[in-house]
DNA sequence: CAAAACCAATTGGTCTTACCAGTTGTGAGG
DNA sequence: CCTCACAACTGGTAAGACCAATTGGTTTTG
């Protein structure tokens, strides 16, 4: 009863290294013989395999250009939101909010479940996002604090949770960029940003999952005024523009 | 422009004649040599063309027996991630981690933010899922109680995170079902439940934010409580099973 | 004579090898 | 420094051989 086509586990195999992250969306999987050989099967057989998964969405083959794993696992949650974030800009906090319930749990979990070497990666992507700070290109800024978060989330061991964070930041990153930078360049905001990051990191490393939602939820708070903010004075700053040429 | 690959050709010849009649459901057809003969292709290449029909539901290949066209034609649209869930059925309780987070504020807005008109739906939704108790098909209830929830979200008057918990629950009640039903299906559970809901439903009409919350809260860990309890028996029952069998 | 066991032909499953066809990156030449 | 061509990737297709499971007919046995 459990007997199984060749190809079938091959691509049961590969599904779940795209499920739990060890293929990343976008990422060129090796060539086929090489693949193949890791794999120990036959490349037609590892060829039916990626067939499969290909019709099935979760990669796309160019001929003399590589197998990649398919951009956008979760149509399902962003497609139809990308258009209408882009009609209406102030769904933004709608994000945000949700952001706030969201990442308070994944910092919870990531205290809870979080693994040696996740915390490690934590590590090196919060050195990163500091490096970055005064970058030439804002949006270099922008990703690596994407990353940071992300990072906190993937260690959170909740796949379901993974796929719905990244389709909301690549929401935020494909939309916005335009409103979001200014958050990272004002010094005023960068410094209590970095240390409340900092502290999101320690609380997760040491393992408190209490003080780790905590912290990941006060962050949100900071962002969500800080945003308020920008665009009140944006709002002035209309305002007088439209005095001067009256 | 046009798809270059060989197999996809292939598929869509073979696609084509099922569509057309010339392959009626549940008829063999010719051995892949002969067949690969005919259509001037290798065998590999016709392989790989039945396999994606395979994938998609078109064909049933036995080993040693044959390759049939499947009896019932239904093109079954699979989501990415409902096929990981479908893989990974410990992921439910990811998936209610989410909710965990995500109802919570959902309820907080909704109680906020929530118009008459929007309460009188919460009101209708919960007066159906009373009504559908004891359905002889459990997934009216189940349906019936997505319904309220989502009812729920709608009054919070947040875009995305309608759009995320729509996902979530197509997700959910497209890929389980089996194990879900049996939540309501229990009369021990139905009665807690019940109460929940009118909790949940009665805060936010009064427009108490916090209680809302909580009473969202609550409903969640009791459910997931629940769920662990019937995969415990679940263990248990199949653990006396092997017993028997021994 | 009927039912069960057996065996051989057929069919799909896998592997190996080889060659063709696009893509890409690099180095030579302008 | 830029451009172009070639070489080393990549995936796509083909053919032949062998293994494993199913099937259906034949033989054996009650």
């Amino acid at each position: 009863m459990k007997q199984q086509r060749l190809s079938d586990q091959i691509a049961e195999k590969l599904e779940a290294m795209i499920a739990d992250g060890s293929l990343k969306p976008g990422e060129r999987l090796p060539a086929e013989r090489e693949l193949a050989q890791r794999l120990e099967v036959s490349r037609p057989s590892l060829r039916e395999a990626i067939q499969k998964l290909n019709s099935k969405g979760l990669l796309n083959t160019r001929h003399g250009g590589g197998t990649t794993v398919c951009e956008s696992l979760e149509p399902s949650f962003v497609s139809p939101l990308i258009a209408l974030l882009r009609e209406m800009p102030e769904s933004r906090y709608d994000v945000l909010e949700i952001r706030h319930a969201l990442e308070g749990t994944a910092a919870y979990y990531a205290a809870l479940r979080g693994t040696g070497e996740d915390k490690e990666k934590i590590r090196r992507c919060f050195e990163v996002m500091i490096k970055n700070h005064g970058s030439p290109d804002p949006m270099d800024e922008a990703r690596a604090d994407a990353d940071f978060h992300i990072s906190i989330v993937e260690a959170s061991h909740n796949l379901v949770l993974l796929h719905v964070m990244r389709g909301l930041f690549t929401l935020l990153q494909s939309s916005i960029s335009h409103n979001l930078d200014k958050l990272y360049t004002l010094p005023r905001v960068f410094e209590p940003l970095s240390n409340q990051h900092e502290r999101l990191m320690n609380s997760v490393i040491e393992g408190d999952a209490e003080k780790a939602r905590q912290a990941a939820q006060e962050h949100l708070v900071f962002v969500e005024e800080s945003l308020q903010q920008i665009d009140r004075e944006e709002v002035r700053k209309q305002r007088s523009l439209r005095g001067l040429s009256a």
